[in-house]
DNA sequence: TCTGGGGTCCTATAGCCT
DNA sequence: TCTGAGGCTATAGGACCC
């Protein structure tokens, strides 16, 4: 019998729009936006929305011209990413003290595994929120549960500066009430296909038996919600991981339809894409070209190159003959370039064959 | 007026080989 | 020689997450 484990969950509250109330103070208690380049003409999307502009129903991933109108009189700021990572930093490290098991799940959350700490849940879950606070001057919204989904579920309980505590024995009274897009998992297609086999709520989503779910849903996706529903969850934390793909895409603030402009700026990507591949000292065999026409249909290519590389010409020649296999016929909002099949430096690419 | 950019993982399909 | 079953790889697309 392997004794119960103890995660905790951390998520940090509207942290880009709270890093910036926390810098420009004169900002704090206003409804804030942070997305894109910070003017709200131009295309992009909120990335995060403070407590205050939340309350004129303004959300991540919504378009920074529709959160204009909705809140005319918010600040709206562009995303200064390295300050963002730099307090991310911060918190991540002040983290680790806690303990050594760690999962960064990026910039804004964490699990971590603090099964070996003695103190009791609560006492551990506001030691930390002080200490969190005490560096950045930020607050943050605490779970902890026996399982990576138990801790983040608890943690959307109660925001923002929450701490929830959540057991297996906890589910069905204060999970199953709850719509099924709270799972993790659950996105707006999943929540779609459950409605019209009439479940709404997560206790609705428990009383699937496992081949419906399955046959709805595919061998991984249908066992995820199966035991989802049920609070049961076996996933590992993951302490250090190697990235699997990179790559650049970049959004026309006015549609494409000149075959010269796509391939200009597709090189200027595989350029930027090969440098960041030798920062992080992997290359890549596989090239991957997607485009977005104007009316949103998305198409990829691909191919695969002989030899793992991380060099602009060899890249920029793969993407450019990607891009020829398109047919432009509309025009195009988005482009972008992926590698993927990545190798590290100095490391045999494949085995040798028989 | 719409709908970013960085990723991960899964599934389906087609071609090739045994 | 023909046919079919699997396995493997490359490719394309889709759903989801922060």
């Amino acid at each position: 019998m392997g004794a119960v484990k103890r995660i905790l969950h951390i998520d940090m509250d509207a942290f880009f729009a709270a890093i910036e109330q926390h810098r420009h103070p004169e900002l704090r208690g206003r409804p804030v936006i942070v997305g894109g380049s910070g003017d709200p003409q131009e295309r992009g999307v909120v990335s995060t929305a403070s407590y205050e502009a939340r309350k004129f129903a303004i959300h991540s991933a919504m378009p920074l011209r529709t959160a204009f109108h909705l809140c005319p009189g918010g600040t709206f700021l562009p995303v200064d990413y390295p300050v963002y990572v730099r307090v991310s930093k911060k918190v991540k490290a002040l983290l680790s003290e806690f303990s050594p098991v760690m999962e960064d799940v990026g910039i804004d959350e964490a699990y971590l595994d603090i099964s070996h700490l003695k103190d009791p849940d609560e006492a551990v879950g506001q030691r930390l929120k002080e200490r969190v606070r005490k560096a950045t001057g930020l607050t943050a919204s605490v779970g902890i549960g026996p399982n990576k989904l138990l801790a983040k579920m608890a943690s959307d309980l109660q925001k923002p500066d929450g701490l929830t505590i959540l057991g297996a024995a906890d589910v069905p009274a204060r999970l199953g009430p709850l719509p099924v897009r709270r799972l993790p998992g659950v996105g707006p297609r999943t929540e779609a296909h459950l409605a019209d086999l009439g479940v709404q709520t997560i206790g609705e989503l428990a009383a699937l038996s496992l081949s419906d779910l399955i046959g709805n849903f595919g061998m991984a996706h249908g066992c995820w919600l199966h035991q989802a529903a049920r609070g049961i969850d076996h996933r590992p934390l993951i302490t250090r991981w190697e990235p699997k793909s990179l790559g650049r895409e970049v959004t026309f603030q006015r549609d494409i339809f000149d075959l010269g402009v796509l391939a200009r700026v597709l090189t200027g990507l595989a350029g930027e894409v090969a440098a960041r591949l030798r920062d992080e000292g992997v290359r890549g065999r596989t090239v991957t070209v997607k485009l977005r026409y104007a009316d949103f249909e998305t198409h990829t290519h691909a191919l695969t190159l002989g030899q793992e590389t991380d060099r602009s010409d060899e890249l920029r020649r793969a993407a450019l003959q990607c891009l020829a296999r398109f047919p432009l016929h509309k025009k195009v909002r988005l482009i972008g370039v992926r590698v993927t099949a990545l190798q590290k430096k100095g490391e045999t690419p494949c085995p040798p064959g028989p």
